[in-house]
DNA sequence: GCGACAG
DNA sequence: ATCTTGTCGC
């Protein structure tokens, strides 16, 4: 697929912040679109000691949620891990992978934040403004924390604000299990995606897409380091 | 100034 | 994120 290319990533720190607050002016929040048939999820591996990354995109059919297109890519991280800009360390890989994909999914699912981020501007928004597409951040821990834990019982939430208004939410996939942190990327709100990722989690804590992508992406970066 | 901080 | 087998608990 088609990817717009909104700037360079070649960036220092604090350049990348300034990126982030003009960015985070386009994030444009509503809910996901009514009629959803595939939803993908995209994760990042990292190898430390090579410095080296491998991305995967898993598209699963909705609401089966059946594998119906994978796509990786494999590459060099240039910039380090800082809390706040997780997207200049990963978001560059997931693109490539991104533009391996035969058609658009519906909606993508990442393993990190959306808007509940210090500057509004998550990795699910950030390279959901590079796709033009619906986006959907689902966190296993908190950027921006939610004032309270959500109830025992699956489906159970605790707003996440930020500024006073709400960005996200933490979320109980499972009864008794660690929440997840879901919060709006591009092109949805905070309802929608958090009814879209219970019906992505059918058994496990966290959604089926984000299960596949997070395996195939260590795979990926195994077979390039071998080969 | 101090503490907190996705992967 | 990643290093890592068995083991405690439901």
């Amino acid at each position: 697929m088609k990817v717009r290319k909104l700037h360079d990533w070649d960036l220092d720190s604090s350049g990348a912040r300034q990126l982030q607050y003009e960015l985070a002016s386009l994030i444009e929040v509503r809910a996901l679109p009514s009629r959803i048939s595939s939803v993908a999820g995209a994760d990042v591996a990292l190898e430390a000691s090579t410095a080296r990354a491998g991305a995967a995109i898993a598209v699963l059919s909705f609401p089966d949620l059946a594998l119906r297109e994978l796509v990786t890519a494999e590459g060099k991280v240039r910039f380090p891990y800082v809390p706040g800009l997780l997207t200049f360390r990963e978001g560059p890989i997931l693109i490539e992978a991104l533009k391996k994909l035969s058609s658009r999914p519906d909606v993508i699912l990442f393993d990190g934040q959306g808007i509940a981020h210090f500057r509004g501007m998550g990795i699910a928004s950030h390279v959901g403004l590079f796709a033009g597409l619906p986006t959907v951040g689902c966190a296993k821990s908190p950027l921006l924390k939610p004032g309270r834990e959500p109830g025992p019982k699956r489906g159970a939430t605790s707003p996440i604000r930020r500024e006073g208004h709400l960005v996200g939410v933490a979320l109980r996939t499972r009864s008794n299990v660690r929440p997840v942190y879901v919060s709006p990327g591009h092109l949805a709100d905070v309802s929608s995606s958090v009814r879209l990722v219970l019906d992505c989690c059918t058994r496990f804590r966290i959604p089926e897409p984000l299960r596949v992508a997070h395996r195939e992406c260590g795979k990926a970066l195994r077979r390039d380091k071998i080969s």
